[in-house]
DNA sequence: TTGTATGCGTTATCAT
DNA sequence: ATGATAACGCATACAA
């Protein structure tokens, strides 16, 4: 079952099939509908191999992230299935583990050219792999972890995000905020973006900045959250709040609380930072700042769209707006 | 960057370059080496698109699932690609939307050719649509909506993963057990099931099974789970457990329950199916059933991967293993 | 053990 | 507005 076989039975030439199945404008109305007609009554398929060995073009795009037992980045790959979707494109999703080595290979020539571009959320690259992303595949960034990189970036508003929910908890009396999911040794990436944001809207409320209250995690899980509030009570460190660095570390930080007998958000208040799907349900329901996912996936997929269709100016830095959720877990 | 410039820069044919990548073995050591050799220096990927038009094999297998953002569906994605990869194939993920048409489509000639095989899990199809399985494509099922069809298939074990858990609420006393999530029009499908294996559990134990303890819910979704709580203590119905027909209806009806000052379990225990990531890290934690979904990948993947090296025996039908994970939700 | 010739289904180019 | 022809990069059959 062919294009020639659809030809035929249309009475037409394999090429002007190929032209009415993409589109081409200078068809006689007449043509179009016996051709439609014949490729309905065959049940035809085009063969997306075979015109990606000519034209190069899939219609494919890759979705790279961590993992999708993530919530955040199952939800963002619903979002980006979505918003491709709108635009005739098919995802494929490609988890990297957060390990660099696969990270790495994810760029090299992906799939075997199966792929026109690829959204990319590394979490184990940094500034020196910038020249790793020079590749031939158009590609849109998510995340922070590099910036002013050759390619477009969708990034997520981490610095005014973290500052509206550290002045909540400043505003609702909390003085000492732990922070969990830190990462001490890095420079870059989400970790020391929010980090820093959370120091200074403290220095601008004139208070101090503790070195115990920062507890540092590694997988950013549920059960890392839970760890850290563990690790804090066992220390015997003092706090009325704690600010996580993304939801699930904060839902896990609520369940070593609360079943500790300890009560939130009366005792310690909770805040995290994604705003996933399970945050609006947990006991008590999780205030959270929403980084904008859906906005995210439509502008990354945007923006690649834009390069697949040729355009080639320069590299789009674009930030997605945040919003502050309050919900009971920090609510006085 | 073809193979003929592999094959050019070590020396051979393009045919030896070809065999060096496909294993083909009686190939000298040493020029074996020459080819890897010259592969790695000039980076060369092989054309997927290419070698799919002549072999008809892309290495890409498609999983076909309702969405991403019930964590049920990410999390057997995630161990789907962790299967397939082991089997050096790549997963393209394909969300339906538990949408008939969607469904439907994904399974006509799926993505053009561009995939081996399917794996299907399919929400809104039944029995009537069993012919449509009969695709050119290898294909396997999950789920339990359509049984002894012409295809693989790869099912939980429902009835008595259901009866475990309504054994356990039944032995800590509980007696009017409410069920969330049934559709009551439905003769199959995990809906059906599950509450067939509830009412048969409770004749069992000379319990009687009372209608307004059967509560609809289409999507099962936390905000479902939180309506159809909702709903019982609206009409005054009393209950002193909820069985919950998967993990995020009964994270939503604890929801309710605790938001309306309830105490779970004391006051209502609560259980569901399924046991996603986030049920131990509720608070309380549930009890649920584990649905062995890392098993149902591998199992599922297995069996595509017999059928893509050319094994037409009889449709194989395999359950997989339950695991009841009693947790604080139903512990008195 | 390796090389040569051919064709997979589509689209680009050019012609009509 | 439509058709003829060649070529994309690889694997297969067959030859050497």
């Amino acid at each position: 079952m062919t294009m020639r076989d659809v030809a035929r039975a249309a009475g037409v030439s394999p090429k002007t099939v190929s032209n009415v199945m993409n589109g081409y404008p200078y068809i006689r109305e007449e043509t179009r509908t016996k051709v439609l007609a014949a490729i309905d009554a065959l049940d035809y398929r085009m063969n997306i191999s075979a015109r990606n060995l000519k034209s190069g073009r899939t219609g494919v795009i890759a979705l790279a992230v961590p993992e999708l037992s993530n919530p955040y980045f199952a939800e963002l790959a619903d979002a980006t299935i979505e918003a491709a979707g709108e635009h005739g494109l098919t995802v494929m999703i490609e988890t990297t583990g957060a390990d660099r080595e696969r990270e790495l290979s994810a760029l090299a020539r992906p799939r075997g050219h199966l792929v026109d571009g690829l959204l990319y959320s590394p979490l184990g690259l940094g500034p020196e792999d910038v020249d790793e992303l020079k590749t031939s595949t158009p590609m849109v960034l998510l995340g922070e972890r590099i910036f002013h990189g050759p390619v477009d970036h969708v990034m997520i508003d981490n610095v005014d995000g973290t500052k509206a929910v550290i002045r909540h908890l400043l505003d609702q009396g909390r003085r000492r905020i732990a922070v969990i999911g830190v990462r001490p040794g890095e420079q870059v990436g989400t970790a020391a973006i929010r980090y820093g944001a959370y120091t200074s809207t403290l220095a601008e409320y004139g208070v101090p900045v503790v070195a115990e209250l920062a507890v540092p995690g590694g997988a950013w899980r549920r059960s890392s959250g839970a760890d850290a509030v563990q690790e804090l009570l066992e220390r015997g460190v003092e706090f009325d709040a704690v600010f996580a660095l993304n939801d699930l570390l904060a839902l896990g930080a609520m369940r070593t609380l609360i079943g500790r007998g300890m009560r939130v958000p009366e005792d310690v208040a909770v805040a995290g930072f994604d705003n996933i799907d399970e945050s609006a349900f947990s006991s008590p329901a999780l205030t959270t700042v929403d980084a904008g996912r859906i906005q995210i996936a439509r502008t990354a997929v945007d923006l690649l769209v834009r390069r697949l269709s040729g355009d080639d100016g320069p590299p789009a830095e674009i930030v997605a707006p945040y919003e502050l959720h309050l919900r009971e877990s920090t609510r006085n």
